[in-house]
DNA sequence: GATGAATGAGGCTTCATTCAT
DNA sequence: CATGAATGAAGCCTCATTCAT
């Protein structure tokens, strides 16, 4: 009795979010989300109480779960090449969570609830997982001290600089090769900036 | 009888900007923008045909100019300190227009208008103005060689990370202090990371 | 549980009808067709995407079609007062479609969509049919030769005339026994005016 | 002070007549109304109360003094020929006032003001003065005896026939030609119709 | 559980009319 | 007299939500 009928739980949060991502919370209506789910406008209120509560379950930790792990568990090795390696796999969870994202940072801007999740989930533990990364390898004096949240949050800043090229540019505009050395430098000027160097006491 | 004669279009411009920023462009309804500024409904459609128009005349290259000025003659000492004096200088600009930035940037998403007018105002202007002064320092041998488009953009990400912390965090979790050493934060790893050092041929 | 349940556009297209023909399309409004159709004004457009698609409802060739048979199969026997009776039967008819005929003639004049519907049906096969029956006295040597379009159009136009005053008249100005006087002349007018006399030769 | 001075109530009644004839008088706005008249919406509620009030205006006597001469002293010359020249003639006051006839019919329907005035000067004057020449002409014995009433009606609607070809047909269907031939048979029908015939005692 | 017709509050927009200049 | 900005009631239409089947 488990897996096989249709979750039509599921299929409705699904369709929800591509449309919410591509026109937003307000401009969705709930009979395209119908529409798309393939059923009728009804059920979804067997399901939601609410249009909104449709957006809130799309911010519940279950559903950021995926964006979690692109910051977690991450090796200290902090060679270049190895981490920045490491950042282009996350990018795929990153790629596959792209629609959540849009509408997570959208939204949260207006809805006090969708906020709260957000800090809660990816802005403790995401940012958190790095900034501990970070803390260690000042501690082994590999990083010059700083304050790992802000670092933290600086380096999810140049991140997020590179998913508004790669997704709001216009291809032809920001093409592989592009997104490559994106990639490398951010890298490279966030471990320079962030290194330790010989007789730096800043 | 003299020369200010109520300038109705500017009161609703006004009005609709605090009301998209706050709850967004879907959900701000033309009632709310006309008791925000203390007019009739109809008197709104007397100055734009439609809702949206509002929406396209707040990104209009006249609106987004104040922000043009950000990174424009960005004075070429290198200096550390001098860079961020700068910058805080020029976050005033910022925090005067950072209703409008938000409007413009979540609105972006879902219009196409926007979007462009976006493009050839922060994008291209505003970043190119900073690509411009990195190539300079470049040149001079003082940063080491990189795209200096992307450099721009990771630094607008910096930027942006600042951003959003001091507009979307509470208060009480991001006060004046740490803004300070954000910003400080900020410039060092950029500047560390971007800087030519002896030995490096990356 | 049977079959008919209650069928809201059929509903919908009768209060449209009659509230068309009372105070004309423009000043009727749709929640006024909800009130009298007994219905939410937003039933209406889960059938009309627009208030105007309601007119053309009732303007399409299905609800044309009643009208067609006024002037089709016409028996080929002349005398006087066989066509008189004939055309005081098929009056009724027309009466029964009155108010579909008033609002389909007022409204084609503003609207092309309901216009090319009239000629269609109305004026192509309607006066069409009666062009016909006329052709065929000419061939007998019956009626003189004329064109049989323009003399089935002038029909039309004595038939027309008697409508307005039926319909427009105040009762008292138009009672039963003028009613049938007129219709008695526009037959003695149209057959002596049409009919082939000796030594004409027109 | 008399004739000189731009007389913008008759400019305005211009204006609103080519408007009403061509979108309705309810899909005319007054705002257009000022357009067309150039002048400010606000001059036209100097003139008329109401928009209503416009419309009431152009079916005064005054207004409807041109089509009053159409059927006016009628000749009693009775000769076929004659009679065509004469009708063509009228024809140009009709053309002239084709517009507001076109008005005056559509929203007598819908307009129990407009209505009476219709009835007392078209309705009584005009169809009275060819109903007084048809009476003559029956005393004469030259037309057989009949409600002159009524056959000015028939005539009215034959003639009507006419106008409605003349100005909804597309042209090209309703060449010059036709229009001649058109008015011919109009005469013939009714005159042969109408006629006394030797041993006719309908 | 699923459906989709029905609802009615409320959204955007229009428009006749008013009134200060 | 003329203007045209302002008004606000009302029009058309949308949409989240309900409910009988």
């Amino acid at each position: 009795m488990c897996a096989k009928k249709r979750d039509t739980r599921k299929i409705i949060l699904d369709a929800a979010l591509k449309l919410f991502s591509e026109k937003g919370f307000s401009a969705t209506t709930t009979r395209e989300i119908a529409y798309e789910a393939r059923c009728a406008e009804g059920t979804i209120f067997r399901y939601f109480p609410t249009k909104k509560d449709i957006l809130i379950s799309l911010a519940r930790p279950a559903a950021l779960h995926g964006l979690k792990q692109v910051f977690e568990d991450l090796p200290e090795t902090n060679d270049k090449t190895v981490l920045q390696s490491i950042i282009e796999n996350r990018l795929k969870v990153i790629s596959e969570n792209m629609k959540l994202l849009k509408v997570i940072i959208t939204e949260a801007q207006f809805h006090e609830e969708i906020r709260k999740e957000v800090y809660e989930n990816i802005g403790a533990e995401i940012l958190g997982a790095l900034a501990g990364y970070i803390e260690k390898r000042i501690d082994k004096g590999i990083f010059r001290p700083l304050d790992s949240v802000i670092a933290a949050r600086i380096f999810g800043g140049m991140f997020l600089s590179f998913l508004i090229s790669k997704y709001m540019l216009p291809p032809e505009k920001f093409d592989e090769e592009d997104q490559k050395v994106y990639l490398q430098e951010i890298v490279n000027i966030f471990l320079h900036g962030i290194v330790k160097k010989e007789g730096d006491n800043t």
